[in-house]
DNA sequence: CGTACTTTTGAATCGCATCAAATCTGGTGG
DNA sequence: CCACCAGATTTGATGCGATTCAAAAGTACG
């Protein structure tokens, strides 16, 4: 871990107690660098300020499976409730990370209750966000799970890029392969733009309002 | 919805607080009743005793992905925080749920932080449920998906089949087609076993201890 | 006994994974 | 500055497995 110093981010001194900040502590870490490994006991979490870390489990044959990709937000999180960390979190790029001691969090949580209400909005945003990634994933179609993301993740069909498209390749569950070459066909038919650092989707299909009948 | 009596479930007695109980109505809803609609406002919360409930999304060409199916407990918690539902929930066998109207509980989570902290606990399950349910989601092979779930979900490889496989097929974004012929080849390799209501898996395959090295 | 639904099997098609290889890129060191 | 390397990007060819469409048989329920 690199010890440069780094402004914790306001979104978390908002959401954390005066109390508890003073426990954080906040640096960059480097591409490559492990925050916790599966079956370490957990001892922080971890709020990604800016960068990209990505939670993975180890596959049958060996091979990992992306469960997330984060560039902002908190990673680790539900380890509040568990005895042992269930996946891997990896730093993808060099990222602004604030580590929260999990003591002192449950400590803060049990003796300030406007606190434990602000966590509850945090984590029933993350449950509708997983929701919609599972809806995502259910889609079998590369395209279908590009535009997905792109509508209900991007800011006006802008969806910033982050490593690469490798690496978003992984959060769709599908080969980098098969994503340039979606990119690619969609750019051809007008329906998508890249610059140097977003997909930008262009036009929207007309949504069909409602599903006629059962 | 049928108003016959029905015995609030002893999980929800401690789970929520007296006070907050008195509001709550349980009671049986067949199958086809529609819970909330994309886009009502949220006005309950609904926890599912028994019997079998999904949330669905109407999909682009007019098809519903299924986001979650839930035989036992909470659907329509993460309104809590919306002013919109942001999917259909629709009853698929007779069951037995209980009703917690939103306002009452937020003034219990206000003004009860035990409760609070209980709610929280129930989220953090949630997260880590949803993320397994997305590592399973990545899996491109039915096959996986369903030895995925068996041995996540499952207690010792037995898992309850619901309504029938046909709705577990949607629960695994697939169709009832392929799920249908994986059991069968599975069955014929001696690697599971149906009986009335469960599937139960047979070989458990030598689990990796960990990845060897990164 | 008829209706609605699930379960089951079959056949054709399509899209993605897979394997391979070439190009491009940024960064490092000589 | 250039050679070089690691990684990302891109294009191509092939095969597998799931979707799709179709149809038949089983099952529950009124």
């Amino acid at each position: 871990m690199n010890s440069k110093f780094t402004q914790i981010h306001k979104e978390l001194t908002e959401l954390l107690p005066a109390g508890l900040r003073t426990f954080c502590t906040t640096s960059v870490h480097e591409r490559g660098e492990r925050l916790f490994a599966t079956g370490d006991k957990p001892a922080h979490m971890f709020f990604i300020g800016t960068g990209e870390v990505v939670l993975e489990r180890a596959g049958a044959q060996g091979g990992s499976v992306v469960l997330q990709r984060t560039r902002h937000g908190f990673v680790g999180e539900a380890s509040l409730q568990s005895a042992r960390y269930h996946c891997d979190a990896k730093v993808i790029a060099p990222s602004d990370i604030t580590q929260v001691p999990i003591r002192e969090f449950r400590a803060a949580m049990d003796s300030d209750p406007a606190f434990a209400i602000r966590w509850i909005g945090m984590l029933s945003k993350e449950v509708k966000r997983l929701r919609l990634q599972c809806e995502r994933l259910s889609l079998n179609k590369v395209q279908d799970r590009l535009i997905h993301l792109l509508e209900t993740e991007g800011q006006q069909g802008k969806f910033p890029i982050g490593t690469g498209l490798k690496s978003l390749a992984g959060e769709l569950g599908v080969t980098h392969e098969a994503l340039y070459r979606c990119v690619s066909d969609l750019e051809k038919k007008g329906a998508l733009k890249r610059d140097e650092k977003n997909i930008i989707l262009l036009s929207e299909p007309p949504e069909v309002p409602h599903a006629p009948k059962q």
